[in-house]
DNA sequence: TCTGGGGTCCTAGGACCC
DNA sequence: TCTGGGGTCCTAGGACCC
């Protein structure tokens, strides 16, 4: 029998930084998004004395946060991203058929454990994870993923560990599980179903009308219905290379000239190079935004956006760079307050996939120098060198006031014991 | 004063072709 | 009054995820 395991960080934000500063543990923490601008993750703590929505902004939540003491750090994805990598390769030392969802969460896969005590196993994956890293993880076993990650989050309220193997366990489970608390299912499903009389993930399980459920929820969602009756529609993927790729930022401050707005436009077009190359791919085309803040009733509004198409697949930042400047002669409108821009690049496939125009007169890509500028910015760290098209100064950049070091990727930064 | 960023999948509908 | 039929490809937009 194939068995489908979710592990998932707890507060995985915060309980990175609480890693390095032990004496956080049992005060409430939250981790800010970019800028600072909103909270995007809580311990429990946070959660008991009413933090814990999602995306709520920080300057409406000071008063919260005084008064309870509350730690606040600024996201250090430098940080977080090598602490999931120290998980990820914890976990595949207990299965080769693992998939990493996201930076804290992986979907597991066990064939022939049919003999093995999993809440034994579970335990014993957990424990190694804390051991090694310092990081609290929850772990659900079942029939399919969905499945599992409805044992993740009961998993969550008890020990750490739920298995739930059989028809009996798992009915059990879904009769008080909502609905709307379903993988996959989000807000407009959830209203649709509410509509229907269906208020539990048992409730859905077991409505008859498949038709029904296929018109309104689509094939996606069949499919979580199927998977709740324990037959398996989602398999765990090997990684894929991604299908499309970008980097985008809201300014650090309010921004009026074309000549900022170029200077972020290519760093942010910089930034999604490196994620391009770092894939090995190449991209066919480049769109590029401006926007001004939508959060501001009274101010004009515009936001706009145009699209750039390459004769051959490129990963070339200085290509990128110019042509997102030449999207940005068009769509530039001055007058406004800009707060947001960003880049995209689409049409992707492989760079070994990629043909030469021979009638393209283009100086084609820079393959060496890019190829060194990845390799220093790896080594001596990010923006070490970049386009001078980024420009010096930078006071649209982004905000982070109360950013924790990067203890495990610098040696400057590396935690010292007194 | 202050409101994130980066993805995926699915479907409907338009454009186009014979 | 009545205005083919069937197929493919592409894109925009919705919904969802962390």
């Amino acid at each position: 029998m194939k068995l489908f395991g979710l592990v998932d960080c707890n507060s995985f934000y915060c309980s990175c930084e609480r890693v390095f500063r032990p004496e956080l543990r049992g005060r409430p923490v939250i981790v800010l998004s970019n800028n600072d601008g909103c909270a995007i993750a809580f311990t429990k703590e946070a959660k008991e004395i009413g933090l814990g929505l999602m995306c709520e902004p920080y300057f409406k939540i000071q008063d919260k946060i005084k008064k309870h003491n509350v730690a606040v750090f600024s996201s250090n994805y430098t940080l977080y991203d090598n602490m999931s990598r120290r998980v990820m390769s914890i976990l595949r030392d207990f299965t080769p058929r693992l998939e990493i969802y996201s930076v804290d969460e992986a979907f597991l896969e066990f064939d022939g454990f049919d003999d093995w005590d999993l809440e034994e196993y579970g335990k014993k994956i957990r424990s190694e994870i804390l051991h090694q890293t310092g990081l609290p993880v929850g772990i659900g076993l079942s029939l399919t993923k969905v499945l599992s990650k409805v044992a993740n989050k009961i998993a969550k309220k008890r020990t750490g560990v739920f298995v739930m193997k059989n028809e009996v366990e798992i009915d059990q489970a879904l009769r008080s599980f909502p609905v709307e608390d379903i993988w996959g299912i989000g807000r407009a499903s959830a209203t649709k179903l509410h509509m229907l009389g269906i208020k539990t993930a048992y409730e859905f399980k077991v409505y008859r009308d498949e038709k029904m459920i296929q018109r309104l929820l689509t094939k996606t969602g069949r499919e979580i219905q199927e998977e709740l009756r324990g037959v398996s529609c989602l398999s765990v993927e090997a990684p894929q290379d991604k299908k499309n790729t970008g980097a985008s930022r809201s300014f650090g401050a309010s921004v009026y000239t074309k000549k900022e707005l170029a200077e972020a436009l290519a760093e942010f077009s910089s930034l999604a190079a490196e994620k391009l190359r770092r894939q090995k791919s190449v991209c066919f085309s480049l769109s590029a935004f401006i926007q001004t803040n939508f959060f501001k009733d009274g101010n004009p509004q515009y936001y706009n956006s145009g699209s750039f198409n390459f004769a051959t697949g490129t990963s070339d930042t200085l290509r990128l760079i110019k042509a997102a400047h030449q999207i940005l002669d068009q769509i530039y409108r001055p007058g406004f307050e800009y707060k947001k821009a960003g880049v995209l690049l689409n049409h992707l496939i492989p760079q070994n996939q990629n043909q030469l125009d021979l009638f393209d007169e283009h100086e084609g890509d820079r393959e060496d120098l890019n190829q060194v500028i990845d390799l220093i910015n790896k080594k001596f760290g990010a923006r070490t060198i970049q386009s001078a098209a980024c420009g010096i100064g930078q006071n649209w950049k982004t905000v982070a006031n109360y950013r924790s070091a990067k203890y495990t990727t610098s040696w400057d930064e590396i935690l010292r014991i007194k």
